[in-house]
DNA sequence: CCGCGACGATATACCCGGTATACATACTGA
DNA sequence: TCAGTATGTATACCGGGTATATCGTCGCGG
């Protein structure tokens, strides 16, 4: 339900036609979730379905334009009212694929660790630059200030998801390690050690552990 | 396709019928992401029709078993070795919220940026309750540990994950007050100030916030 | 004994998002 | 003038998410 929105978001400053919203839509999002067309299209039918949106007359240059209803203003202020839901959150492939390899036969979980920490940090390294030269657009600050600023934060939201991730990698690993070690030693009876490095329950201030730094590994020494 | 793999990876061990592998793959979750059982057919007759996946015979009660075959096996090594990609990440629907309230008319992005925190900051707190329990579980390890290992790996992913978004949005309200403040103060000339708070470019080691502490707000002082 | 609801198991219909592709129009340059 | 390209619109298909329909079995009370 998100692109819904976001259609009606860009709708709310004026009427629109399909391709312009595109545009308008990847240029607050830097590109980085590029939109493809053919979904501006179905939403907006399904918007003008649902009342939220009506087909208005036309443009000089003959593009049918969309005009929000005030259905869709209502909907919409709901929207930027009302959190987005974090209790029952969307499924993370890799959280499923480690959840799998935990004593799967065949699978060594610590590659799969491995291999997707070094893609998560690569990944990392191109936020990075990225975010960089969204800087210098910002300050720069043209007429596209609004849209830079947007794609800045998008951006910073990748890049900080992808830190965390990159953090569970280690978490994960050292775990699993401290798991198997007091499993060989006593496999009936565990002692009571709780938590050396998690994000403690009650207080989980994180670990600044280094990250991706110079894009080597994360390991902790 | 993540379910796809996932009971491809349940289907692994040994052949499996339709709800028990919807009851497996929730216990190895511990029902984050409750699975619908309808998900669990449809995505069965695909795998069998792209031939991953043989129906056998049936079990003592008559329920009809699936088998994975050796193409579902060479498929699920493939899904292991091979990293998620993050470089064109899922949309975030926060995301889209947040560079749609960027200048938007008649929206107060702090607002939005407040009551998300609240509602972030509170699945957080139920996050790090049921980190306790599933600690519990793996500890006094029973006969399902590594369904309960799984269960902790995958909770503290979105602990992490869940952290990570309450720090953006602080940054977020820092950051637009920083760039509101320039703005006004020099709309055409920025100064060239980079960078006080953000994770930095290229060592992006993040600062260690405090973050849902005591249930409070997470703004800095 | 019979009906009835609870539950386990299977199947199907619908919506939305993601991707690719068809198609039409207009602009441009050899 | 015609080919090629860019722009704009529309449609088909797939997979995931949700709800619902349909059975059969079991247990339980009338």
């Amino acid at each position: 339900m998100s692109i819904r929105h976001g259609l009606l978001a860009l709708l709310e400053r004026g009427p629109r036609y399909g391709s312009q919203l595109r545009t308008e839509f990847e240029s607050r999002t830097g590109s980085t979730w590029p939109l493809n067309v053919g979904q501006v299209y179905t939403t907006l039918s399904r918007l003008e379905r649902d009342g939220m949106v009506a087909q208005g007359g036309e443009d000089g240059a003959g593009h049918t334009l969309y005009t929000i209803t005030d259905d869709g203003r209502a909907e919409l202020r709901a929207w930027f009212e009302k959190p987005v839901d974090r209790t029952s959150p969307a499924r993370d492939e890799l959280a499923i694929k480690l959840a799998m390899a935990v004593g799967a036969p065949n699978v060594d979980i610590r590659d799969v660790i491995q291999s997707q920490r070094r893609h998560t940090v690569k990944a990392m390294q191109d936020y990075t630059r990225l975010k960089a030269q969204a800087l210098l657009a910002v300050e720069s600050g043209g007429a596209r200030e609004r849209d830079d600023v947007a794609w800045l934060l998008v951006l910073e939201q990748l890049i900080f998801q992808t830190e965390a991730e990159a953090r569970w990698l280690d978490h994960c690993e050292s775990r699993l390690i401290r798991l198997s070690a007091t499993a060989r030693s006593a496999p009936d009876a565990p002692d009571a050690q709780s938590e050396p490095d998690a994000p403690a329950a009650g207080a989980p201030a994180p670990a600044p552990a280094p990250v991706a730094r110079a894009g080597a590994r994360t390991d902790r020494p």
